[in-house]
DNA sequence: GGTGTGACAACAA
DNA sequence: TTTGTTGCCACAC
């Protein structure tokens, strides 16, 4: 059971992030108690890829650059769903600086169980 | 239980 | 800034 729970918790911290926000892999395999276990975020996002009830678009890379290639049609989609929150996607990346997700901590709490 | 894989991250040139 | 290399480790075969 702990294995299926993990990919729950990594979807549990997907969906908090913000509209308007974005959040790094690395980031939310951190929130997710994987630190450093960034790749096993996108495994997870890619394992779920089905039903649209979660925001992954709001994951990017730490740099903040979609993790598709320019022009494919997950980049296109992302950047379509990124737009439609209200973030400024340029180039396929975004301005981190700017939409980078900054949870605080009382939320987390509050969000994710303890 | 070994091997290859991955929607990554950090660093070197 | 872009490209290549290396480290990372759970997961599917």
């Amino acid at each position: 059971m702990p294995q299926l729970d993990r990919k729950e918790k990594v979807w549990a911290v997907v969906k908090l992030i913000p509209e308007g926000h974005v959040a790094s892999y690395g980031q939310v395999a951190d929130l997710a108690g994987w630190p450093g276990r960034a790749r096993m975020v996108s495994k997870c996002l890619s394992a779920y890829s089905g039903p649209s009830l979660l925001p992954w678009h709001r994951v990017l890379r730490s740099s903040g650059e979609i993790a598709f290639p320019v022009g494919s049609e997950m980049a296109k989609e992302q950047t379509q769903l990124l737009l439609a929150d209200g973030v400024m996607v340029a180039n396929n990346r975004v301005k981190m600086k700017v939409y980078q997700w900054q949870p605080d901590l009382s939320f987390l709490l509050h969000h994710l169980e303890f």
